[in-house]
RNA sequence: GGAGAGGUGGCUGAGUGGUCUAAAGCGCCGGUCUUGAAAACCGGUGAGGUCGUAAGGCCUCCGUGAGUUCAAAUCUCACCCUCUCCGCCA
């Protein structure tokens, strides 16, 4: 949620950043009269509320006095008369300020982060910057299949009967190919723990609206969500670990010395893919369903880009310990997720479709996020509270991993060389066949 | 699913219609004392909104929402959450 106090204080970075959003500025003037008028509101009642004390106040003195002097009765049925209609005038302007500050929060909930200025401007991701390029691209004396016909011959993969059991965008994995899949979480889930000092959390997968609204994938992104419904309640499964591990701090805050935290947590993650129909269709890329490690930081506004270098630093080193290429892509304003400033997306090499593809997204959220889920901190003890900064980051997605590593180490016969670094989780499991140190799926 | 108890400031906890402007203790901050620290003593100590250059004033907040009343932490209704016991269950 943007800071309405913008409004007064500089509203030329707020049409700056909503310009860059391609947002049409006419909101803002809706904005300003709501907001003079709320504020016009507020003086009103809270004038005639401090008279209702006031009566309120006397009133009882009076009734006090009247016990030893009963002549004051008679003035003080009088007051009460009076002041009733007091109390029915302010109960009506109330209604009439709640409507304002209803409408006033409605449309600064629907309103994306501004972008940071390093951030190029950009309807859409051609206009995105690549900005780093790690590995070798691996060469091919034959055509490289890809992970779907490669999973189904290895008998790893069945979309077939995932189709059966779910419908379309599920998957189905199989002896070696959960092993493998578990393999992946469990190694980035060490890495991040062990290496990178992130906290491991196992969240709830299912969130109320009020953890949703506080990420800012709701009120706006609903029909993105998946939603169950059982009796009167209303629950979301979660389109990523980053809404859960992000509201940990709701309505809190945090005392000094706590920052910055570090959370990762594995989760599935659920996703409607409204919108997508005919993209990716094919295999594991764009699913209902998927396995994510995440990364989310909490830290002092000051530290939030440094933060944010970290980070996806964080996410790199899984490709880079896989011997994965990939290449980090700084996106434009244009195709930033509502409530990032910034983001990086880091792309791994596909080599069935000869292109990079998302497998994380880290982002600096700066106080979007924390405003709308009010997130504070004290610098130090006594200090007025400040809103925190949110990051999150994948690290990684586990499934596109799982195609990546199908498709960049596959050979001839479609046989797939796993990553040393996973022989410490997969030896030994059936499926898997070892040659010196190498581990094979054949 | 059934029965019962309860939700008050950072924490413990008092408060059953009007000096509640929320007691007390703990914690925290500052000070005195001390070579330093602890103890003791003294003082201070929540959040948000709004007006104001400021000092400061006013308003709101006792799980949430609605209601009764001149006046609600306190009374009424609904909901949420926590705990205990029973049932079911991994």
């Amino acid at each position: 949620m943007l800071d309405i106090k913008l409004l007064e204080e500089d509203i030329g970075k707020l049409e700056q950043g909503l310009k860059k959003r391609c947002i049409d500025l006419l909101i803002l003037e809706h904005l300003k009269t709501q907001s003079q008028l709320r504020k016009k509101q507020i003086q009103l009642t809270d004038n005639l509320k401090a008279e209702l004390n006031k009566a309120s106040r006397e009133i009882a003195q009076l009734k006090i006095k009247s016990k030893t002097d009963p002549s004051i009765m008679d003035f003080a049925r009088t007051r009460v008369t009076e002041t009733r209609a007091l109390g029915v005038k302010i109960h009506d302007l109330e209604l009439e300020l709640q409507a304002t500050e209803n409408k006033l929060r409605e449309v600064l909930l629907e309103l994306p982060n501004l972008p940071n200025a390093s951030v190029p401007e950009g309807g859409d991701s051609s206009f995105n910057v690549e900005i780093k390029k790690w590995g070798e691209l691996p060469k091919f004396s034959f055509t490289p299949k890809d992970h779907v016909d490669i999973g189904e011959r290895l008998e790893i993969l069945d979309f077939e009967r995932a189709g059966k059991l779910s419908g379309s965008r599920f998957s189905l994995y199989l002896g070696a190919g959960a092993a493998l899949e578990r393999a992946l979480i469990q190694f980035m889930l060490d890495l991040h723990t062990r290496e990178h000092g992130y906290q491991e959390i196992i969240p709830p997968f299912m969130v109320n609206r009020e953890t949703m609204t506080g990420t800012g994938n709701l009120p706006k992104f609903e029909a993105d969500l998946f939603k169950t419904q059982v009796a009167d309640r209303e629950l979301f499964l979660i389109p990523t670990a980053e809404v859960p591990l992000t509201n940990i701090y709701r309505e809190s805050i945090i005392e000094p010395g706590r920052l910055p935290i570090y959370f990762t947590a594995y989760s599935p993650c659920f996703r409607s893919e409204a919108g997508s129909y005919g993209k990716d269709v094919r295999g594991l890329i764009r699913l209902h369903q998927f396995q994510k490690v995440e990364l989310v930081k909490i830290v002092e506004p000051e530290k939030s880009y440094g933060e944010l270098e970290k980070m996806t630093q964080n996410a790199e080193k899984v490709l880079q310990l896989l011997g994965l290429p990939y290449r980090i892509v700084l996106l434009c304003s244009g195709d930033m997720g509502f409530a990032a400033a910034k983001t990086y997306d880091i792309e791994v090499w596909l080599p069935s479709q000869n292109a990079y593809r998302e497998i994380s997204s880290c982002s600096n959220c700066e106080d979007f996020q924390a405003r709308r889920a009010d997130i504070r901190y004290r610098h130090i003890a006594q200090a007025k509270p400040r809103f925190v900064h949110t990051l999150n980051g994948s690290g990684l997605a586990v499934g596109r991993a799982f195609v990546a590593v199908l498709e960049n180490f596959q050979n001839e016969n479609g046989e797939i060389a796993i990553p040393k670094i996973l022989n410490r989780y997969l030896d030994g499991s059936p499926g898997f066949i070892k040659e010196g140190d190498q581990l094979w799926l054949k």
